[in-house]
DNA sequence: CCCCTAAATGATAGCGCTATCATCGCCCTC
DNA sequence: GAGGGCGATGATAGCGCTATCATTTAGGGG
C-alpha cells in the first residue's frame, strides 16, 4: 500500500504547508481544519485544541488565494488614490487600510499619478485580482472603466466628491460649496482683489469655478487664476505667488487648491515682505496634519479624511457580505478653519 | 444531449465571465486562450486574434486568483511600512508601485504603525497572500516573525537600514554613519553645543547614538535629547525646542530624527525670534520634497527614497522569477544637503 | 425503546486557471 | 518517402481551499 500522497507528488505547487498536513497531523478530516479556522463555533472544543495546536507545530499559514478562489471572498479589498506624496489622501488610506485590517482584510493599493490612462488599466488589474470592494478617490466618469466597475459587481465607494448618480456608494462633499464659501469667507473679511493658484485635476477646477461666480456674483474685480498643472510642488506655490504679484499687484486674498501650495505662497509673501493675512490672505485645501502649527497658521479647508476611510471601509465591507448599507451616499461636509493665514 | 455546462452549473462561483466562456465562442480549447494572454508568441496570428475578439465582446478579465494558485505566482508583491501619513517613506511606495505596475504587479500594502505587534500579525496575514516578493522598512529582528518569513520561502527585501545578515536581500544605508556625519558636520561648521530632538523608534536611535558618541569624543559638552515618542509632529518639535531652550539656553544646533520634527524647531524658532542657523543650527533627516524650499531651507539628511523603492521593486521582480540577483546587499548612502539651516 | 432533531464530522465536487504531457500536421533532409 | 524536428493546439490533472450534502452520534420525548 503505498502512500499515494506522496507518489502522487508532483513537480507543481508551492511545497509549503498545506490544509491537508495539517488535517493529517490533528487526525481529523482537511474540512474540519477549515471550519476550526473560519467557524470555531462549529467544531467541539477538543478538536479545536487538537488543531490548533497541529497549526502552530506546523507553523502553517492558509492560503488566502486557495480560500478565495473556493469561496470567491477574496478577503481584500483595494484602493485606488492619485498619490501619495505628500497628499491629503494619506489620512484616508491609512484610516482604510487600519479599519480593514483589524477585520480581517487587506488593502491593495492602486496609484494613478492623476492620469486617466493609468488609472484605466489599474482598474482591470484591480477587478482582475476580484476585490470584496473598491475604493476610488473620485467620481468615475461615464465610459470604460465605468462600464468595467458596474459589470463586475464589485461593490464600491466613490469618495472626495457628490453627485446623485453614484456607481455604487459614495462618501464625500462639495467641491462647488467649498469654492463659494471660501470666496463667501474671503469677502466677509473685506478681501476684494482675488486671486487662484491650482493645480489642473478637475475636481479643483471645480473648487475654482464655484469660487470665481461667487466673486463675480458681487461685481467684483476678475479673479487672476495661476494653473501649475501636473506640479503640486510648495516650489510652484512660491513661482504662483512671484508671477502673480507681477502681473496684478493689487490681489489681497488667495486660495489654493492644496496647503502645500498654500504653504509656497505663504513662504515667497514672506521672502517679499508680504504680510499674510494683512497684505495677504492665503487659503488652502485639505488641511493636513501640521499646517495649523506653522506660522502663521494657515486657514484652510477641512476634510475629515480619516472618516472617509473609516466609513469606506465598513461600507465595503458590509456590502461585501452581503448585508444592506442604510445610506449609501454620505455628504460629509467640510468646514473652514480659521487660524491666522486669512 | 443535454449541454452539461449548463446542467452542472451550482450556485458556487461569482458567476463572471471565465476563461472558458471566452474560449467557447472563440472556438478554441481553454488552454489556448491562456496562451493568448500570457504568452502570445506560442500562438497563431489568426487565433491570438480570434482570442483578442472573444475576450473585447465578453469584456472579460481573468481572474488573478485562479490564475496565481495554479502557477504558484501571484504577481502581488507586499509593502510593510510602519506609517504613511507625511512620511519619509511615501516616495518609497510610489517608487515601488510604480515599477511594480508597469511589470504587471501589483502592491498591497501593510502599516503597522511602529508597533511590533501589529507588524507580526501583519506579516501571517501578508504571507498567507502568498505575494511574490515582500518589502520590508527596516530589519526583521531575530524572532518569530522573522522565522516565519524565512520558512515562507517568499523573497524578501529589508530596507532602509544595514545589517550583514538579512533575511534575504537588503537595500539600505547606515543610521550610525549619519549620526556620526550630521555631528561632523555641525561640528564643522563651529557648533559646540548639540541637542537632539527624536522620535522614538530605534532606527533613530542608532542615528542618536553615533552622533552622541561622535560629541564625545572631542569632550564636548553632553548631548541634550528630547524624545518625542510617537507623536511625530511639527507641534511635537515646537515643544521640544521650548523644553530644550529652557533647560539648556546654550544649545547652538539640533540634530532631528524627521524633517518635520526640524521644521517644528524652526518654527519655534522664529516665533522666539532665534536666528536660524546664526544662533541655532537646525538638521532634519529624510529631505522630504518640499522642505529645500522653505524658509530657512532646511539642511538635512537626503535619503534616496525613490531609488530604494525601484530597486527593491526590481530585485524583488527578479528574484521571483528565478533570476539571480548580482547584487542582493545594497548600501545606497545618503547625503548631507546644506542648505540654510545649518 | 424508537423516532426525531441537533451537533459534529466527513466525503465530494468544484472555484478558474495553468503545468505538463500528448497529439497532429507540416516541412525538411538525405 | 521514412524519420525527425518544430510549431500549434488540445486533454488532463491538479493548485489549496470551501460550499454543499451526507453521515454519524448524542440526547429527548412519548
Amino acid at each position: 500500500m503505498a502512500d499515494k500522497s506522496i507518489s502522487k507528488r508532483s513537480r507543481r505547487g508551492s511545497g509549503a504547508i498545506t490544509l491537508k498536513d495539517v488535517a493529517r497531523l490533528a487526525g481529523v478530516a482537511p474540512i474540519t481544519v477549515s471550519r476550526a479556522l473560519n467557524s470555531p463555533a462549529q467544531v467541539s472544543k477538543e478538536v479545536h485544541s487538537r488543531v490548533q495546536e497541529a497549526i502552530e507545530r506546523t507553523a502553517y499559514v492558509p492560503n488566502r488565494m486557495a480560500g478565495g478562489l473556493a469561496s470567491s471572498r477574496s478577503r481584500l479589498i483595494a484602493a485606488v488614490v492619485p498619490s501619495m506624496v505628500f497628499s491629503v489622501f494619506n489620512e484616508t488610506i491609512e484610516a482604510l487600510n487600519g479599519t480593514l485590517f483589524d477585520a480581517g482584510y487587506q488593502l491593495m493599493l492602486g496609484l494613478t499619478g492623476y492620469s486617466e490612462e493609468r488609472e484605466a488599466l489599474l482598474l482591470d488589474s484591480v477587478i482582475g485580482r476580484r476585490p470584496d470592494g473598491i475604493f476610488i478617490t473620485g467620481i468615475m466618469p461615464p465610459g470604460r472603466s465605468r462600464s468595467r466597475l458596474i459589470a463586475s459587481g464589485i461593490p464600491i465607494v466613490e469618495s472626495w466628491d457628490l453627485t446623485p448618480t453614484p456607481i455604487d456608494m459614495l462618501i464625500g462633499f462639495s467641491h462647488q460649496e467649498i469654492g463659494r464659501a471660501v470666496a463667501q469667507f474671503l469677502i466677509k473679511k473685506g478681501k476684494r482683489s482675488f486671486a487662484i493658484v491650482t493645480a489642473g485635476d478637475e475636481r479643483a477646477q471645480r473648487r475654482n469655478t464655484a469660487f470665481i461666480d461667487t466673486v463675480r456674483a458681487l461685481g467684483l474685480d476678475e479673479v487672476a487664476v495661476h494653473n501649475v498643472g501636473d506640479i503640486r510642488t510648495l516650489r510652484a506655490g512660491r513661482a504662483a505667488l512671484a508671477a502673480l504679484i507681477t502681473s496684478q499687484p493689487s490681489i489681497d486674498a488667495i486660495f489654493c487648491s492644496s496647503d502645500l501650495l498654500a504653504l509656497g505662497v505663504i513662504t515667497e509673501a514672506r521672502e517679499r515682505k508680504i504680510k499674510v493675512p494683512a497684505q495677504l490672505s492665503v487659503m488652502g485645501f485639505g488641511d493636513v496634519p501640521f499646517v495649523g502649527d506653522m506660522i502663521p497658521a494657515l486657514t484652510t479647508v477641512h476634510i475629515n479624511g480619516g472618516k472617509i476611510g473609516r466609513l469606506a471601509a465598513l461600507h465595503l465591507m458590509a456590502r461585501s457580505q452581503g448585508n444592506a448599507v442604510q445610506q449609501p451616499i454620505v455628504n460629509l461636509g467640510f468646514s473652514i478653519v480659521e487660524r491666522e493665514s486669512a
